[in-house]
DNA sequence: CCACTTTCTTAACCCAGGTCAATGAAAAAT
DNA sequence: ATTTTTCATTGACCTGGGTTAAGAAAGTGG
C-alpha cells in the first residue's frame, strides 16, 4: 500500500493494515482538470484536501489583481480557514495543473474518527505543525527582500520554479512579473 | 476574582471557583523591568507567558537591523516557537513597558493538568485560534502596501499607535522610520 | 503545420521607500 | 536643572520595483 496518504499519515501515526484499509474504504478521491476552482472566495469551504498528484495555488483577488499566498504540491494537506471557522472563505483555492485529490468532509472525517479514535491525536499535531510554518512564512517574508525572497525560494523549493509560471511566482515574492523577470537578469551576472 | 487570567481562560472553558483557586495557587508571576530579554536569540525557551500587565514585542535582528514581528498586550499569551519545538529560539522576545507577567514552565503546566485535566481541552483550541491569527497576519502584509498597512493598523489597533515608538512601529509595517514620518505627513492632507 | 493565446522579456519613465545627514523634540540619567 | 541619549522629522539624492507598451518565446488547439 503506497498511496502517498499513507506516507504522510505515519508522520503522525503508525498504522496497522486494518486501519489503513478503512481508510482507504472510506476515503473519496476525484481527478480535477487544470483550473478548477475547489473554493470560491465568498464561498463556505464544504471540503479540505489531501494533495496525490498536481498542484494546487491559493489567492486572494483584491482590486482585480491575483495575490498568491501559497503553492500546494503532492502529499500536502489543505485546509482551508473557511473549514475550521465555518466563515465564508476570503481566498481562492484552484488547481495549477490536471490534479488527483483525496477530499475530507466533515461527515467522512466523523466516520474515520469513530472507526479509528487514535486518528484524532492527529489534529492537534498538524495545527502545531501548520502554526511553525505559517510563522516560519511570515517572517522570512518580513525579513527578507523581494530579491533575497527569490533566492531564498530558489535555495529552499526549487522544483516550485520548473513547476510554476513566473508570473504567479512572482506575485507569491509580492512582486510583478517585470520585477522579477529584471531579478533574474540582474542574478545571471 | 477579576485577575485577567481567567478574563483569558473564559474564552476557551468555563472554570469552578475552586479550579481558579488551584490555578491562583500554581501559577507564577514576576514583575519584568522595560527592557528586559524574555528570550534571546539561539537560546531554548523554557517558558511561555501570559502579561498581565504591560507590553513585549517579538523582532529578528537581522545583519544588526531589528525586524519587528509582533507586539503583545495585556490578556495576550505568548507561546514562542522554541517553547513547542525545542529548538533554539530565531527571534528575540523583550518587555516594552515594565511588565507584570504570569510565566508558564512545562512543569507547572503539567501540575495544572493534572490537577484540572479538563484544562488540555483549551490547547488545540487556542492552537486553531493563533493560526488563524497568523494567516490572517500574514495575508494581509501581503495583500497591502507600506501605507495601506499604516492606515489598516489605525483602524484595527489604534491603542497600538499610541503605546509604541514610531521607529518599532516603522519596522512592524516593514519599513524604515523616515517613511512612515513622510507617509505620516501625506497623510494629514 | 499554422493561428492563437499565454507567458516572458525588454525598454522608458515614474514614484514610494531607502540612505545619509542635519536639526529639533522629548525622555532619561545625573 | 542640566546634560545626555533617544526618538522624530525634514531635505537631497538614490534605487528598486511599478507602469505601460511592445515584441519575442513558448504552449495549445484546430
Amino acid at each position: 500500500m503506497d498511496d502517498p496518504i499513507f506516507d504522510f499519515l505515519s508522520k503522525y501515526i503508525d498504522l496497522t493494515e486494518e486501519e489503513k484499509a478503512i481508510i482507504s474504504d472510506i476515503k473519496f478521491v476525484r481527478s480535477l482538470k487544470k483550473g478548477t476552482i475547489l473554493l470560491r472566495q465568498g464561498d463556505m469551504a464544504s471540503e479540505c484536501f489531501f494533495i496525490l498528484k498536481g498542484c494546487v495555488y491559493s489567492y486572494y483577488l483584491v482590486e482585480g489583481e491575483v495575490k498568491v499566498t501559497e503553492f500546494f504540491e503532492e502529499k500536502q494537506p489543505i485546509t482551508p480557514v473557511s473549514y475550521t471557522t465555518k466563515q465564508p472563505s476570503e481566498y481562492y483555492l484552484e488547481c495549477l495543473e490536471d490534479c488527483i485529490i483525496s477530499m475530507g468532509s466533515p461527515e467522512r472525517t466523523a466516520e474515520l474518527m469513530q472507526k479509528i479514535p487514535r486518528l484524532a491525536l492527529m489534529g492537534p499535531m498538524m495545527l502545531e505543525d501548520e502554526l511553525a510554518s505559517q510563522r516560519i512564512k511570515y517572517d522570512t517574508f518580513i525579513k527578507l527582500s523581494p530579491e533575497q525572497r527569490y533566492l531564498h525560494l530558489q535555495e529552499n523549493s526549487p522544483q516550485l520554479l520548473e513547476r510554476i509560471p513566473q508570473y504567479l511566482i512572482a506575485s507569491y515574492l509580492g512582486i510583478k512579473p517585470e520585477s522579477l523577470s529584471r531579478i533574474r537578469k540582474r542574478l545571471v551576472k
